[in-house]
DNA sequence: GAGGCTAATGTCAGCCGCTGACAATTGACA
DNA sequence: TGTCAATTGTCAGCGGCTGACATTAGCCTC
């Protein structure tokens, strides 16, 4: 049995140039959104800068936002694959915290792979600072925490129409993700070993957050 | 010392003409919206529906989505108000819930005097199956959520910035919040005593939610 | 109640995101 | 090398959205 998803690069001549066209658009487009903004930028340019037409960019990506995204997927395919391989006898928000943890070794070679560390960290905060981008990443997210509450509910062995807990936990973890990317864009350290901590420490929390009484100690 | 926000009628001619206008747009596009779908509704259409240019459109809302969450605005409202008033001794989540639970009353009328309540309905099953506007929804969400967290930390006397419980709380909240909108929009039942109920119930979930071992029961 | 003021509206031109259709080019494979 | 299929470029066009300017219509004063 081999692993269970290559991550391999591809074979043939006409594969390999695809793949260059997509990166080098994805590293354009960040690049100019970074820059001068999301907005300001038109898809005109990041074609120009790739030197293809404005049709090819569309035959790559659906529309304007999804290149702003395309790094993000692959991080979030790492995490899914980190946590169907946890143990069944973990609890659930302890599965998640590890896979969470195991996930971000291995994503930070992915992401170098097409750009640098230090960009994809300041298209986070652009992203976070972009009110389209913003809408379209809390979309992105709850479809990703709607399959990680099936993951969880297919652990537990629990339906998910009549149990609310799995998407109640899941979207407490979902909140608290988003929170620590945040924290994250916003300061100065930009390395990977960074945000893992964050994560890990900040999900920390969600047990002690459902207490009654807060003032209480 | 009069109400604390009146929700009066206005005075001039010139501005019950606006109110009027408004609210046809808000009439002539959720019917079209639910009608014939979002993507395939046009502006224009919305604009003629109301014998106004599309111009006239665009000054009372400031996009295409706007529209579709105007009724929502004025709940929210309501909801931010009725939580203000929560007596301060009442912990944090107890707070959250019976702010709801006291806000729906009032909302019924806010509704009704726009569009019907089965209008209402129906616009909310279309946004959730409408992905531009699911986009829209969370992000609105997340704003109102961002409003809630500090309104919650500022009773509590904590300091958001440092302390991540009163966002972690409310992400729940608002995803159970999320959830008893969805399942109430898919339901039978329009009245606006079912979702209050529903959603009453759907908060009782978020305490035993976050047990570790749930399969302990 | 006539006239001036200002807010609301209509019209027009134009940018940009996005798509379908068709032609031209280029890798793959016999 | 020649055929086939995939990739790309070009073009036309729709719909969301905006700025600019002219027109209309409520408001307020004298």
């Amino acid at each position: 049995m081999a692993t269970p998803t290559p991550h391999t690069a591809p074979a043939g001549l006409r594969e390999r140039k695809k793949q260059r066209t997509r990166d080098a658009l994805i590293r354009a487009a960040l690049e100019l959104f970074t820059e001068q903004g999301y907005e300001t930028t038109t898809i005109d340019e990041i074609a120009e800068a790739v030197d293809v037409s404005q049709r090819t960019y569309f035959r790559y990506f659906a529309n304007k936002e999804d290149v702003a995204f395309a790094v993000q997927e692959t991080v979030e395919a790492r995490f899914l694959e980190a946590l169907a391989a946890r143990p069944a006898a973990e609890a659930p928000l302890t599965a998640l915290r590890s896979a969470v943890t195991v996930a971000w070794d291995d994503i930070g070679d992915a992401i170098e792979s097409v750009i640098p560390v230090e960009l994809y960290m300041r298209s986070f905060r652009m992203i976070e600072s972009t009110p389209a981008l913003i809408a379209a990443h809390l979309r992105r997210s709850s479809e990703m925490e709607e399959q990680i509450a099936r993951l969880i509910a297919r652990r537990e062995g629990l339906d998910m129409d009549t149990d609310p807990r799995p998407r109640v936990l899941v979207a407490a973890f979902g909140g608290v993700m988003r929170v620590a990317g945040q924290v994250w864009g916003e300061g100065q350290e930009c390395s990977v070993a960074s945000i893992r901590e964050l994560t890990k420490s900040y999900l920390d929390h969600i047990g002690p957050a459902m207490e009654d009484d807060w003032r209480a100690r």
